[in-house]
DNA sequence: ATAGATGCAAATGTTTTGCAGGAAA
DNA sequence: TTTCCTGCAAAACATTTGCATCTAT
């Protein structure tokens, strides 16, 4: 488990901040490394409360913040209007199934040089990009392979 | 003005979907059809009520959304949160500026292709993507060479 | 002891909805 | 005159803030 290293990350950030380790902050930061994936605050409030009740979400907001600043985790802006928030980890873009709700992360060089002369044909500087590919994935395919229509979110 | 064009498709989708032709309405289209690029449902209250006070938010988002069905207006999420309408026009993904708001609009048919690739690979078909790159324009550049840091916020 | 953290309630900002009165057909 | 629209106020939502209280250090 490379839990450990995040978890001193963590400490050393705090120390670092003066801020304080406290039950919360432990609590919130176990249950978000233990998911994979990405995870809501409304879903990560409801897991830690499982053990820890009483969290409410100002902790668990204020506490997500914390550790992006402290660079552990990324928060993302999908097309629903919630954030989610991943383990920081090398840059990747996202395909999302909207029927199911899967989310794959996937990389692409290509796509990347293609955005640089883009951006240098607009004389911009890039700081940043989103790059999310909506569809069915395979498994929605299979299920129900004729999409009639996908009330999420138009377009 | 190709505008009388979109005049008249939006008579007629109102009146296939037996819906009415109303003042309201006429003014939220003629705005918006004014503006070229992306605007907000708020700053289009805002001109809206210029010439015609008394219509209130309410009207704008319904009317938007009429727009949207009928093909004349597709809605856009950036990074703020904060839904954009723009003419419904060729596919196309977009740089923006972070300082100045400024928005570009860019097509890349590498970039798709190269999309269809990582599509085709995890399974998946593709329904829409969204492309978003964030940056400084060439104008910001020059006025503020030296960036020290952006807030996530670019309104 | 004291800076900093917590939780509740209330506020935020954007968009939507319930409802009663108003206008197009 | 019936059906559809409108505007207001209030609700919905996800997230943030004010504030009095509590707790690591």
């Amino acid at each position: 488990m490379s839990h450990e290293i995040e978890q001193k990350a963590l400490a050393s950030y705090l120390e670092d901040h003066n801020l304080k380790h406290t039950r919360q902050r432990e609590a919130i930061l176990n249950v978000f490394l233990s998911v994979k994936g990405h995870i809501t605050g409304d879903e990560l409030q409801r897991r830690v409360r499982e053990r820890h009740p009483g969290i409410g979400y100002t902790t668990i907001y204020r506490t997500m913040k914390l550790l992006c600043d402290a660079g552990l985790a990324t928060p993302r802006h999908f097309d629903d209007g919630v954030t989610r928030y991943e383990i920081e980890h090398e840059h990747h873009d996202h395909l999302l199934c909207v029927r199911c709700g899967r989310i794959v992360e996937f990389e692409c060089q290509m796509i990347e040089q293609a955005q640089d002369r883009i951006v240098a044909r607009y004389g911009f500087r890039l700081l940043r990009h989103r790059h999310e590919l909506y569809g069915h994935c395979a498994d929605c395919q299979r299920h129900t392979p004729d999409a009639s229509a996908d009330a999420s979110d138009g377009s």
